[in-house]
DNA sequence: GTATCTGCAAACCCTTTGCAATAAG
DNA sequence: CTTATTGCAAAGGGTTTGCAGATAC
């Protein structure tokens, strides 16, 4: 799932910064990057746990920010009322095609986005660094049901 | 700003499900639908105290989910930890510009993303309902000030 | 009259923070 | 050695909920 640059890149920038590299930001890292998932803080600290590190919620809520800022991790935002996120780092960006009824996520890409993009950095005089897409509905099996339901 | 038919889409709506139109919900949807502008609770809150009205935060909250089943408003997701509404009804379906350095929003809209939307519909069997668009960046201004900064 | 709605305050939940002990460099 | 980091527990801040009184219908 990953070759283990990403624990590179982190230690480079906490280098550079003056951080330390330690056994549990190695060990959370490890962890967001051993799936392709998306993840929250809870079940992350849960899993981490379960496997028998002493890993506190605090030191992951600590480690996200650096996480984000070398942009290996990065900010989703559904409707459950707390944080998911992603890992972004050797997987090209992508939008999130999501079910409201089983919360299924399919990921995609559109070339025609980046057009968009620059279109709007022309008509508005921005400089455009990010976008996100979320397109909601509803999947092939929950319309069907839905559909029986009503 | 509004010719006040959400009022009445909203009425129909309480009448259908058995449920009351109050004097503090007519306030809030009011209030709500005075601006063109991006509301939070809190400051919605205020704004209507210090007009001398006397709800409280809870009715706020209580009303937004009626507001959102009837799609008068809808959730807007930012960064900074709480939630963001709008009022729909009456504005076309639309997507964010947002500037990352002093938070302003262009609010656009782009027929690609329909075309975005049929061809997922396509290929994933999804029965798309809605989509959000977040584009994020620095505005003219912002991006000379960060340059000048560098 | 009856059931919904209100304001208030307490509860809730996710996230952040203060602190003393620990560990990286 | 010095300073950053940890786990824990407490504090914070937005949102939800229980309740008794008020109010639509």
């Amino acid at each position: 799932m990953s070759d283990g640059s990403e624990l590179q890149i982190f230690r480079d920038y906490l280098k550079k910064r003056g951080l330390r590299y330690t056994r549990e930001r190695e060990q959370i890292i490890r962890e967001i990057f051993a799936t392709h998932e998306h993840f929250d803080v809870d079940s992350l600290y849960l899993k981490m746990r379960q496997k028998g590190m002493n890993v506190s919620k605090a030191s992951i809520y600590r480690l996200i920010p650096l996480l984000i800022e070398t942009e290996l991790v990065r900010e989703v935002f559904f409707e459950d009322g707390h944080m998911h996120y992603e890992h972004v780092y050797g997987h090209e960006h992508h939008c999130h095609l999501r079910c409201l009824e089983c919360r299924k996520i399919e990921e995609f890409t559109d070339p025609r986005l980046a057009e968009v993009e620059k279109d709007l950095a022309e008509r508005f005089g921005y400089h455009v660094l990010d976008h996100r897409l979320d397109v909601r509905g509803l999947c092939p099996e929950c319309r069907t049901k839905y559909l029986y339901k009503k």
